[in-house]
DNA sequence: GCCCGGATGCCCCCAAGGTCCAATAGCGCG
DNA sequence: CGCGCTATTGGACCTTGGGGGCATCCGGGC
């Protein structure tokens, strides 16, 4: 299985040092990064990670890299910690969605559970996302008129009815709608629908 | 339409005066209040409100009033200030839910921006609470059988599976089922779904 | 004894879904 | 250019599932 990997970018060796021997201890594995350019370079993760952020770093900060990896296909969850920060440094961080936000010096308990926190967050996530994903993935192989008598069989309107919306006889309908059925894995009208909010949760959220 | 109101709770009468002055300028309504204890007393809010509040207060803090109202029955958005913040105080505050921490001396236009954002969340909130409300008030209308049956047919169960599963003949299924759909107001079995999912419970069929 | 929740039988209609078959249109490939 | 493939459409026929109406029966509780 893969294990849960920490990333950790500072640009201080030392710290990086302490954090990986505190954060291994723990199990995690942990890779560092001495830059947030390093670290953009590296990537592709596969499983469950999170990210453990210095604020205050010469050239791309803590703060900018977070905004970064907000575009990405797969947010993070981040860690934040810093020697000198201030109120409105930890504020924006947060309403980013940062984990949590520590100032040096902090206990090591409190690094650990803001990072079993994030991985929490992360295999959460990372669940979803997959689900997610497996779904669209079903539904870009119905062709345009399947995706219409899609669409229109999960607002629970009877076949003649979408017949009559798309102009064509109900037998039509039938077969795209079995179609559909089959193409979705669905077993059920019931979870039809739950495959269709699904794809739907995506298209409001974002 | 209800009024807009901003709760201010604060210890500092002459900060209370400008934050009302400010505030109401800006088209709300305002009530404010001296202590915590002042503002739990008085409640029942109906319409979009949000909360704007010192974190530090003699007796009961603004923090300790957050987690007060996050067992309450209506988590009300809300905006901190403070003259002397440091930043675990901040971080604590927002991974609680707060909408903003604003340190003074901030710009009115932050704080009014920060209200915004607060009222948009609690008319969000207001919104879907209603909607669960009054899908839970017709739930209750259900007899016990018919909760199963309800239960078990956004599963996706055939009425002859369901009627096995609880030991009775098909047409049994039928007529609770139809008390259901009745009951429920759903007009398919895709609407009946989604007033299920509605209320939490997921019974995820993968 | 009446009302309600629950269970059930019979009859009938309509909706959903599958089978077998067939036609038309568009598209890429040799 | 014709061949094959896919998408879309449609007809005839049959089975199964969902749902309504009507009537009956049983067991509690007020």
């Amino acid at each position: 299985m893969a294990t849960t990997v920490v990333f950790v970018v500072d640009d201080d060796p030392s710290v990086r040092k302490s954090l990986t021997r505190v954060i291994s201890a723990a199990g995690y594995g942990v890779e560092v990064f001495a830059s947030a350019r390093e670290f953009l370079d590296r990537v592709p993760v596969s499983g469950p990670c999170c990210l453990v952020l210095d604020v205050r770093m010469p050239g791309v900060t803590g703060l900018d890299l977070q905004n970064t990896l907000a575009h990405a296909v797969h947010r993070i969850p981040i860690v934040f910690i810093t020697g000198h920060g201030d109120v409105a440094m930890s504020v924006t961080a947060m309403k980013s969605g940062a984990v949590d936000f520590l100032t040096k010096p902090f206990a090591s308990k409190d690094l650990l559970g803001a990072i079993q926190r994030a991985v929490e967050r992360d295999t959460r996530d990372l669940g979803t996302e997959a689900r997610t994903e497996d779904i669209q993935a079903r539904a870009r192989t119905l062709t345009p008129r399947e995706r219409q008598v899609f669409a229109l069989v999960v607002t629970g309107m009877l076949n003649k009815q979408i017949a009559s919306e798309l102009g064509v006889v109900e037998k039509t309908v039938k077969v795209h709608r079995a179609r559909v059925m089959d193409k979705m894995r669905a077993g059920s009208v019931a979870e039809l629908v739950r495959l269709a909010d699904a794809l739907g949760v995506i298209v409001t959220k974002a």
